[in-house]
RNA sequence: CGGGGUGUGGCGCAGUUGGCUAGCGCGCCGCGUUUGGGACGCGGAGGUCGAAGGUUCGAGUCCUUUCACCCCGACCA
């Protein structure tokens, strides 16, 4: 993408009704714009993080077996209220609407209903099972406060996932399989270690459910966190019973805030027995399948990488989740520069490298400031000083040293092997 | 939903006890000089002062109502 095409403009300045750091970051980058309270347009760049993270999740879902859908957004009333969650006295944050018609709707916040409904058509035997189904889809809550820019909007981009198994040991099997999944894609994002297996409330059929906690100070909420077991509690939850079953000592628990990036808990046969989500099993007996739920909020994520991985120059993404891999910052105009940058664009861009090309006719300062803001990982500035000898100069967005490369350095830098072996955060 | 705060060109802000043509910075347009870390000069364009109603000779400024946004709290499938 060159950036003389792009609509979407840095500021020196912040909107002052933002204070939650990601958003001041992501809305001065141009990669969201704010609509509303709670609610967030994403920009072309912002568009190309949140890919680079479902395409993460996708990955590492489809790897553990997972099967993609997408559920409708509208949600039927009659659905929800077989299993008693359509009352706003039990879900206080859904939003409703209607059909010409007069019947009322709602706009999906989560889809145990409609998929679990949905199974009924297909699952019948039990050698339809197990299943672990998932989408990546746009969620609505009527929070009651939307805060932290894009950690708690009203409308959201989220990984809903949900497993349905035969047995309650089958169930567990899978479970832990997820959980495993979950580490390795927050390692991906980049957020490994901030990110903490935490024991909360919530789960209905387990005592506990887990969640996916990144330690940030604006984080909502408060854990006790043991470093050495690499696991912690909510407040929610925390007491000294819990402490003991456990097996942490108070001692070595550390008070933190921490933001939920991911939520997975058992469901039992809560939903199944009500929607009639069931199977033959071998002897011929019809029995309630055994459902569990894993949630991952994308737009959330992006929120979080913007918050915790960025400095005081702006954004920092990790390589595989960046806009671009690379930004090319040609510097003057004259011919050898010219030619060199336009070589470099078309080679990458074949090569199916994601680069931002800086083709503004702009200052230097202002285009580093740009793209240290942007966050790009790689940056390659072509100028007057070194174009004569054919060299670029290539520079990783954490470090302060450059390196001269020829087109050949770059093309290897950006597009073998190379790449894999560098951190994506130093 | 309770408490606190804020709404003035695209963005950031100033605007005195009510007073004259509503200012400043950034950004934007034109010209020139510049050109490796957010350049400078000159000249421009751009505003129903969140909205509605009221008081007044006169309202950005005072009063009433209302909407929106932010923060703290409660809530959070």
């Amino acid at each position: 993408m060159r950036l003389s095409e792009l609509f979407t403009k840095t500021r020196k300045q912040v909107p002052t009704d933002e204070t939650s750091r990601n958003a001041r970051l992501l809305i001065q980058a141009g990669f969201i714009h704010k609509e509303m309270a709670g609610v967030y347009d994403y920009l072309p760049l912002g568009v190309k993080v949140l890919d680079n993270i479902s395409k993460i999740i996708r990955q590492e879902m489809n790897a553990v077996g997972g099967q993609e859908v997408r559920l409708t957004a509208l949600q039927s009333k009659e659905l929800w209220q077989r299993t008693g969650r359509w009352d706003d006295k039990v879900i206080d944050d859904w939003f409703k609407t209607k059909l010409a018609s007069g019947s009322e709707l709602g706009l999906g916040l989560t889809h145990e209903e409609p998929l679990t409904n949905l199974l009924t058509d297909y699952v019948s035997s039990y050698k339809d099972l197990p299943l672990i189904i998932y989408q990546i889809q746009t969620k609505f809550r009527n929070e009651l406060r939307a805060k932290s820019g894009i950690f708690r909007g009203r409308e959201f981009l989220m990984k809903d996932m949900y497993s349905f198994a035969r047995t309650q040991k089958e169930h567990e099997q899978i479970y832990g399989l997820i959980r495993k999944a979950y580490f390795k894609t927050f390692k991906r994002f980049g957020i490994g270690d901030l990110t903490y297996l935490t024991f909360a409330s919530g789960g209905i059929f387990s005592k506990f459910s887990d969640e996916f906690q990144t330690l940030t100070e604006s984080g909502e909420d408060n854990l006790y966190l043991d470093e050495r077991k690499k696991v912690a509690v909510n407040n929610e939850v925390y007491n000294a019973n819990v402490l003991h079953e456990l097996g942490l000592k108070k001692e070595q628990l550390q008070q933190k805030k921490a933001v939920e990036v991911g939520n997975i808990f058992s469901l039992g046969t809560k939903y199944s027995k009500v929607l009639g989500l069931e199977f033959t099993n071998e002897s011929g007996q019809r029995e309630p399948v055994i459902m569990g739920c894993y949630g991952m909020g994308v737009s959330r994520v992006m929120g979080v990488l913007a918050e915790v991985l960025s400095d005081e120059k702006g954004l920092v993404w990790p390589l595989e989740i960046a806009p671009a891999k690379a930004i090319i910052i040609k510097l003057g105009e004259n011919q050898m520069v010219n030619e060199l940058s336009e070589k470099l664009y078309k080679g990458l861009t074949t090569a199916g490298v994601e680069v931002l090309y800086d083709d503004r006719d702009l200052r230097a300062g202002k285009k580093f400031a740009d793209a240290d803001l942007m966050g790009i990982p790689y940056r390659v500035v072509i100028s007057e000083k070194t174009a004569d000898q054919g060299k670029y100069e290539l520079k990783r967005r954490t470090q302060a040293q450059v390196r001269l490369q020829d087109y050949n350095g770059i093309l290897k830098v950006l597009t073998g092997k190379t790449v894999g072996k560098l951190s994506n955060h130093s």
